[in-house]
RNA sequence: GGGCGUGUAGUUCAAUGGUAGAACGCUACGUUGACAUCGUAGAGGUCAUAAGUUCGAUUCUUAUCACGCCCA
């Protein structure tokens, strides 16, 4: 009989509206809850391996919690990117010939709105695709009305309570998107780079002092030489001074720590306006500071005129030119040095004297360990508390000012004394000003926006309404977990712990679960200009959605990467064809879907047996979800349904289907039924799509719901081991021993033997009879005799007793006598292993009784069956 | 320099103080009344190296080697 091949493609998209329509992703009132905030993607981003991995995570859990009546919500959303979303739309006016300084700030922001309006949608689609069963209804944007009163009123509280200031600081500065970064926002890259040394002239001397530098531009902007106060080299040169080359400035000789007498020369030259090193000696040393940069990096006006205007690299080779022009370029080396990388813009960062907002990240930090400390909040695994903590320790004031005009405009306004007025509005804002100039005056707002994760960090509590009490947050905060990958624990987590102890006081999550990142599959990192990209959109058109999730599910590993290939995501694409298969197959035989199973009244050891491992698997793959070990939930379900339910479950029954018995016949239908509507209860949060379309297919219903989305997992906590199930994984044993024995011989598994039981105790004479038909059918048995034939046989030892096989054709003896020695060497090994430890009397005095016992038992099977194979060789000679 | 992690089958990964497992790949056989996107069976491992703890170590400890990541 024909049957329709599974089509992902029509089913998914399908089933997606369906869900949809029916709204079934809204919270459903209950009193346990459960509640996750997704890592909001990046407007502008689309869907790669990370979020694939991300998001197919947060489902898994948040179906398994949903379907088994938890009131659930999944607050999606998206953040809003300030410098990503600026520079694409930038770049796009641009192409339209048209200049975001000419159209004016208010102008560029409505472009970018529509922009955002037009495709800000695309990556909340993927995650459709993707089968990510958010609440959409409630979807979040970081720049949305709430979200951006909930940062403003941070913003206010916080600099009323002195956690946010305004400072003149070294920060690390864009010049390409001239705008100041976080430390966060730096990429630290090894390059080769030279060393330069150069001549200083001794101020009133005819000596020199010789200076090393990566950075020979910066010179333009030096105020003095540190030496080391033990280099007793330089003693003698100590508060003398050194005329700064081509441009003739004095430069005092200053001892101080910085200077390594095993680095270069051992002096070293301080540009405080340029380096963080230099800026704390300078702050020491009580220097100048000289800023010779523009913000986009080129000289400026504090520099000799022939090298203003100039880009700060060509500066470099005009100033390497001109020192030698003057004989005072001493040598160069090729050296490897970290460089410092703007994570967006991809060009060198500036250290740049600036004006910025801050965070004063150490108060806050305060609580966000205690909670972790205490337990409140606990990481998965463990050992990322280390990071946090590590990071925690170490913080330094968060600069959250960005020169950007996509975001949210701090809320600063500044009198005409430079006064800053911090509140909600221009008029409250005004009103302070008032009250503090006794008169009205004009105001300016500070042009500056906040850093993207200052919003994001309010997520978590943004989301839910906060600071409006509603339902939401009473309900949902705090978040039952957090699931992220560790690149954004610095970021994103650690400020949203801080920022939700500081306004909510509370943990913003109980749990956070750590994932790895999606590597290709020789580990390498995946990146666009390397070419590895595997686009899940990609592998979901021509696998299907629920094959990627399931791979990667399978591969969520803790503390590991995901090695991706698409090999894995092929393979358990075959396993949903497997499933499409088994309901072909309940639907030829007539299988039936109703009702539920009531295990006591199951007649046939196969029923039974098939019930307990479901009710097994279900509960291994409960507390694997609870432990986040998703991988090992995979393998189970994995396992039970192709091993158990399809390869043996429905091989079996095939016996009593196509018998005539109709009682029992009447029985497997049911069961196999029933059981196939449990797993697809089972399977539905890894594979939702397949698992829906059959659950509608069929029409299937519980008790108490028609949705599978709400279907409860069955409950059945303990489960008797009666005789039948045993009685079941004895057979299976005995007809895989016999496929094996066939195997082994040379005979093809479809040819037919007949066998002889008289060598077998009572017992599995009994077992093989009773289950006469099945162990026929798939041991392909013609006759099972109780009496030895006269004629040749291969003797098959199954736990020390002997089996007779009779072929039709003749049997290569040698090859036999062959196996059987090798089957013989291989057991006196073990033998030997075993006997040793129990002649070792320490061991048996000394190891644990049950496992002396066990080893005493291991002997006896072992030397049962070597005896019985000696002896069956020997009968061959 | 500080921290974290990883070395187990051809590959990707599990598990475990008491005879090492899976998936994929490979090999042989097979079109048996759902499924060749399939079935049956098989081969394949000094558990990185060394020392220690232990009756017993792949598992615990330490050192070494290799690789990866984070921070400075």
């Amino acid at each position: 009989m024909g049957f329709d091949k599974y089509n992902h493609k029509k089913v998914e998209s399908n089933i997606y509206t369906y869900w949809e329509k029916n709204k079934l992703f809204k919270p459903k009132k209950n009193k346990k809850t459960f509640s996750i905030v997704i890592p909001p993607p990046n407007v502008t981003g689309s869907l790669h391996m990370g979020h694939a991995l991300n998001n197919s995570l947060q489902d898994v859990l948040v179906r398994y919690y949903r379907m088994n009546n938890y009131e659930t919500l999944w607050q999606p959303g998206t953040d809003h990117a300030g410098i990503a979303t600026q520079a694409l739309v930038e770049k796009k006016l641009k192409s339209k010939g048209i200049d975001k300084n000419i159209i004016g700030r208010e102008e560029f922001i409505k472009n970018v709105w529509e922009w955002k309006d037009e495709y800000g949608g695309k990556i909340v689609n993927q995650l459709k695709k993707l089968g990510c069963s958010c609440d959409w209804s409630r979807s979040a944007f970081t720049m949305d009305k709430n979200l951006s009163k909930s940062v403003i009123k941070v913003f206010v509280e916080m600099f009323n309570k002195k956690l946010i200031y305004k400072s003149k600081k070294l920060v690390n500065w864009d010049t390409v998107l001239k705008t100041a970064i976080s430390d966060l926002e730096v990429d630290q890259k090894e390059v080769s780079s030279k060393l330069y040394y150069i001549k200083y002239k001794i101020d009133n001397s005819s000596e020199t002092i010789t200076i090393a530098t990566t950075r020979p531009e910066t010179m333009l902007g030096d105020t003095a030489i540190a030496v080391n106060p033990k280099d007793k080299r330089y003693f003698k040169l100590v508060n003398k001074f050194a005329i700064l080359p081509i441009v003739g400035r004095k430069l005092k000789i200053v001892q101080d720590d910085y200077a390594d007498p095993e680095q270069g020369s051992g002096a070293v030259k301080i540009t405080p306006a340029h380096d963080f090193n230099d800026f704390e000696v300078g702050k020491r040393q009580k220097l100048q500071i000289i800023n010779i940069f523009t913000e986009d990096g080129k000289i400026n006006n504090n520099a000799p005129k022939e090298y203003i205007g100039l880009d700060r690299f060509e500066a470099r080779r005009k100033i390497i030119n001109k020192l030698k022009e003057l004989e005072i370029f001493e040598k160069e080396e090729s050296i490897k040095n970290k460089v410092p990388y703007g994570d967006r813009s991809n060009s060198i960062i500036e250290p740049f004297l600036t004006e910025q907002w801050f965070c004063d990240a150490k108060k806050l930090s305060i609580k966000a360990k205690k909670i972790v400390k205490n337990k409140d909040t606990n990481f998965f695994p463990q050992n990322w508390s280390k990071t946090y903590f590590q990071w925690m320790n170490n913080i330094e004031p968060w600069c959250i000012s960005r020169q950007l005009w996509w975001g949210h405009q701090i809320p600063a306004w500044y009198g005409p004394d430079k006064k800053i007025f911090v509140a909600e509005n221009q008029k409250k804002a005004e009103s302070l000003a008032k009250k503090f100039y006794k008169k009205k005056v004009n105001l300016k707002r500070d042009p500056d926006v906040l850093d993207t994760w200052f919003s994001s960090g309010l997520w978590p509590f943004a989301t839910l309404g906060w600071p409006t009490k509603n339902y939401f947050l009473k309900k949902f905060y705090p978040t039952s977990v957090l699931v992220t990958g560790f690149d954004i624990i610095f970021f994103w987590v650690a400020r949203m712990m801080m920022l939700g102890m500081e306004f909510l006081n509370k943990e913003p999550f109980k749990e956070i679960y750590v994932h790895a990142l999606v590597r290709d599959e020789k580990g390498q990192k995946m990146s666009k200009s390397k070419g590895n990209v595997i686009d899940p959109l990609a592998l979901i058109d021509s696998y299907s959605a629920d094959a990627l999730r399931f791979t990667l599910l399978s591969m969520a590993s803790p503390g590991r990467d995901v090695k991706l290939s698409e090999q894995r995501v092929k393979g358990y694409r075959n396993f949903l064809t497997k499933i499409w298969n088994v309901n072909n197959f309940l639907k030829v035989n007539k299988c039936s879907f109703d009702g539920e199973i009531k295990p006591e009244k199951l007649n046939l050891n196969i029923n039974k047996w098939i019930y307990v491992e479901l009710i097994n698997t279900k509960n291994l793959t409960e507390n694997f979800i609870k432990n986040y070990r998703f991988d090992e939930a995979a393998k189970t379900i994995y396992k039970f349904v192709w091993n158990s339910y399809c390869d043996w479950y429905l091989e079996l029954s095939k016996t009593i289907l196509f018998s005539k018995n109709q009682k029992d016949i009447k029985e497997v239908k049911k069961t196999s039924g029933q059981i196939f509507k449990e797993i697809l209860i089972l399977m539905h949060p890894f594979i939702p799509f397949i698992t829906e379309e059959l659950w509608l297919k069929n029409k299937l219903k519980t008790k108490t719901t028609k949705y599978l989305m709400y279907a409860n997992w069955i409950n059945q906590k303990k489960v008797k081991i009666d005789k039948s199930v045993k009685n079941v994984n004895e057979i299976i044993q005995l007809i895989s021993n016999i496929r094996s024995f066939k195997n082994e011989l040379n005979v093809g598994p479809g040819s037919y033997v007949d066998i002889s039981i008289e060598k077998l105790d009572s017992k599995k004479q009994m077992l093989f009879l009773q289950n006469e038909i099945v162990i026929k059918k798939l041991g392909r048995i013609n006759t099972i005799f109780q009496k030895d034939l006269s004629k040749q046989s291969a003797n098959l030892v199954i736990s020390g007793e002997i089996l007779k096989l009779y072929f039709d054709k003749s049997i290569d003896l040698e090859l036999i006598k062959e196996n059987l020695s090798k089957k013989q060497t291989k057991i006196q090994q073990d033998l030997d292993i075993v006997s040793k430890k129990l002649n070792n009397s320490s061991f048996t005095e000394r190891a644990p009784k049950h496992i002396v016992e066990q080893e005493k038992n291991i002997y006896n099977d072992l030397k049962i069956n070597i005896e019985k194979i000696n002896f069956t060789l020997n009968s061959l000679k």
